[in-house]
DNA sequence: GTCTATATCTAGATAGAC
DNA sequence: GTCTATCTAGATATAGAC
């Protein structure tokens, strides 16, 4: 065979991994085919070998990004909540507003899962329940899980929202601290 | 002339009116301007008589958003704050989940809004600030107010990115009921 | 499995009639 | 000011050569 037998499997984890950033970016309905398949060196044809539309191409990414994220924010979460601490602040972080390629799919994204197939929400549904139950544990009051994650994604989605770079800082700054007030300080 | 002098002007009005509603429930970028235009009762053609581009229209209908929005939002607030809270109840609400056409275009539009021009995300920052300061008089501390927002406008992200109703409300109410906890209970 | 070439469709935008 | 017709460009997706 002209290709070894991993071939086809390296190349759809390469468009995956590529598509996750690009479309992060630049949006995932505003991002051609033709796009995706020259930032891996190949031509838009070759797409449909490895999925049947791009739609196919939008859960896989997104679920991709989902295993991802849940994994690295549910997981390995000690009881001292020390780890939750500092996840919170790469979460909130100017590197993080600046970089959305690199970044969380929902402040990306969110927008267009809001739009996509139920499957799509599905796999959506179950990482995000997968952290809030981790942070649940870890603060000790499930509302509070679903309400500091809310403040993580409607920061990173207002910061990226607005203009100059005191504005884009206060707001994470203060999500923060406020976050850090009401969650971290006098008791527990 | 063959039309009234305010014809444009109205016309003008009815097309960013109903290009707000359509925009925030099926996207910007993927609304075409034939169905803008269809919508109002006209063909294609004609929007370049209001507009130079569409972008120039993604433009008017953010600066009209915002300018609604945050008149709603930050004005009219008494010193007692229970305007606040039924702020908030409202845009908790699985109604405003489930219509984003009526609703905030933060949430439905955000991730557009953060790829568009400054101007755009100048007139983002301006309506914002405006809710901000407001608001951060009710609570009597400036980081709260970001805070609160950020969880308003996280909390209709991750409501709709989620498949089952069940999750979508626990969102909501998960948000409403920490909010309360920490800005509206014992103190003040 | 990937390429080139292409079919098909849709989108933004323009020209000229009314 | 709005219409129809059209240009142009870009998109998704397919066919056949290598």
């Amino acid at each position: 065979m002209r290709y070894s037998k991993t071939h086809k499997a390296e190349t759809r984890t390469k468009l995956i991994e590529t598509a996750r950033a690009i479309t992060k970016k630049g949006g995932f309905s505003s991002t051609g085919v033709d796009a995706l398949m020259s930032a891996i060196g190949m031509t838009g044809g070759a797409f449909y070998s490895h999925f049947p539309s791009k739609q196919a191409l939008f859960q896989a990414v997104i679920e991709d990004e989902i295993r991802n994220s849940s994994e690295m924010l549910a997981g390995e979460q000690n009881a001292s909540g020390e780890q939750l601490e500092q996840c919170l602040r790469n979460y909130l972080s100017t590197f993080h507003v600046l970089h959305p390629e690199e970044g969380c799919v929902l402040p990306a994204l969110g927008g267009e899962i809001a739009r996509a197939e139920p499957e799509v929400r599905g796999a959506v549904e179950k990482g995000l329940r997968q952290v809030q139950k981790a942070w649940a544990n870890r603060l000790d009051d499930p509302d509070a899980a679903w309400a500091v994650i809310a403040q993580c994604v409607g920061a990173l989605v207002l910061s990226r929202a607005v203009e100059t770079e005191r504005t884009r800082k206060e707001i994470i700054t203060s999500t923060r601290k406020a976050i850090q007030k009401s969650y971290f300080s006098q008791e527990k």
